[in-house]
DNA sequence: GTTTTTGCTGATCAGATGATCAACAAGGAA
DNA sequence: TTCCTTGTTGATCATCTGATCAGCAAAAAC
């Protein structure tokens, strides 16, 4: 007996489309978005053909996908919250990452590892979110704290990567760790601010010290250039 | 004219061997290891039977870009000089981060996690030895130093995962980065040691605390259960 | 029960992909 | 020059994959 579900009755086409997308979602985390149409429909129990029924094509499936993932994970009270200053600093961090470690499931962190792979733009758009909305204004809030120096972005970005890095351990290497996310995610923001206690000045990179984002391919159309495809260049000119 | 090279001249198996693996792991690196024969062909300036005079199959070709991606990257003398306590812990850990951050290259980065979502064996290897090697000698040696508390080795995996993640933002998810890693990791690991001042206790999950690694399938060849699954199931049981 | 609607399937097509092989031709040996 | 070795190629095969469609059958409408 195989893990295929046989009999698929006739379902409410919203339904259908429901469980399609759901079982689109646990395949494509696993196997990634190369994943074929006739595997994920044997694993839903449908035929292959029925897909099409309710996707136009599998690239639509795809971007099925990502809506289901991505749209509304980042809360918008995380930014609100992280700004009340009623509450310590100290304890928006610890409310603010506990919450936020909650996301690194295994779809979420797999699926976003993949798209970003791929060169989705998606990613970009997800990361200029957390800049924006969540660390700048940690940022600030740290600095107007008074008691801290003011983190420089890569130094938040090094935290937020601590965290993010404990999903990639787990789904992503398929690496033991621990049972509870809560207490490692405390220890990590608080040693973080007790290491902003020293005052040594921070060292923000500023803009012009930036490499610019890489580009998957330059606007000629060029690639990038690795060891090989240098010699074979240097090789075709003589 | 695109930017294939036509003229294949005859060359030394050796070199062309060499080539064809420079070339592939330039091309795995920005494709993945789904990657066709044929454009990596194309791209090598060859053709796309000549990569079968080289390797028996694309699994070889692709094993041998694991090897040469890989192989040797974890320096031994690492180890050694973490643990030479005639040179402050300080200056030990900035100059082993500074020199680790160099080996996060564009191949190697995505490589690596291509290798990692493809369920690789290799990265676990790779990450039990950054472990055993790297992560455990550094909590030992920060202890042994008398001013800071002994880090948990899950703080340990968050300042790792700090230095990694950059490397993650510039090459995968393609974010502008700082044009130089040196500055960044400085005050990481400078603001690292600073938390571990504070002597509140370590909380090192035991053993026992910890989820055990997730596997791609199951023992008996289930795989993992998503939402969609273990409906599907429900409904099979009617 | 009969008809109508429509969710679903099996068959099938065109293109892509890994792999094979006979034949060609570049370069050295005679 | 002539011969021989072998690095290289174009053609080809079997299979896989995304996509399409006529027709079946389950559920609703009557």
């Amino acid at each position: 007996m195989d893990g295929s579900v046989r009999p698929a009755r006739r379902l409410d086409p919203e339904a259908r489309r429901e469980q399609i997308v759901a079982a689109a979602v646990c395949y494509f985390a696993e196997v990634g978005l190369g994943g074929t149409t006739r595997d994920l429909a044997r694993r839903a129990g449908i035929t292959q053909a029925l897909l099409y029924r309710y996707f136009a094509s599998k690239d639509e499936l795809v971007e099925a996908v990502y809506q289901r993932i991505f749209l509304g994970r980042l809360k918008p009270h995380w930014a609100n919250e992280l700004r009340d200053r009623s509450v310590p600093i100290e304890s928006r961090m610890l409310r603010f990452y506990r919450d936020y470690a909650t996301i690194f499931t295994y779809e979420w962190i797999r699926i976003f590892m993949w798209a970003g792979l791929a060169g989705q733009k998606l990613n970009q758009r997800y990361m200029g979110r957390v800049t924006t909305q969540l660390l700048g204004p940690l940022r600030e809030e740290i600095a107007a704290d008074g008691r801290y120096r003011a983190p420089a972005m890569e130094e938040l970005w090094a935290l937020h990567g601590g965290v993010v890095y404990l999903g990639i351990r787990r789904h992503i290497y398929r690496l033991p760790t621990p049972e509870d996310d809560g207490p490692v995610v405390e220890a990590n923001v608080a040693r973080f601010l007790a290491g902003l206690l020293s005052k040594k000045t921070p060292p923000d990179p500023i803009r012009r010290d930036m490499r610019p984002a890489e580009r998957a391919e330059a606007p000629n159309g060029a690639r990038r250039k690795c060891g090989a495809a240098k010699r074979a260049e240097a090789r075709a000119g003589d």
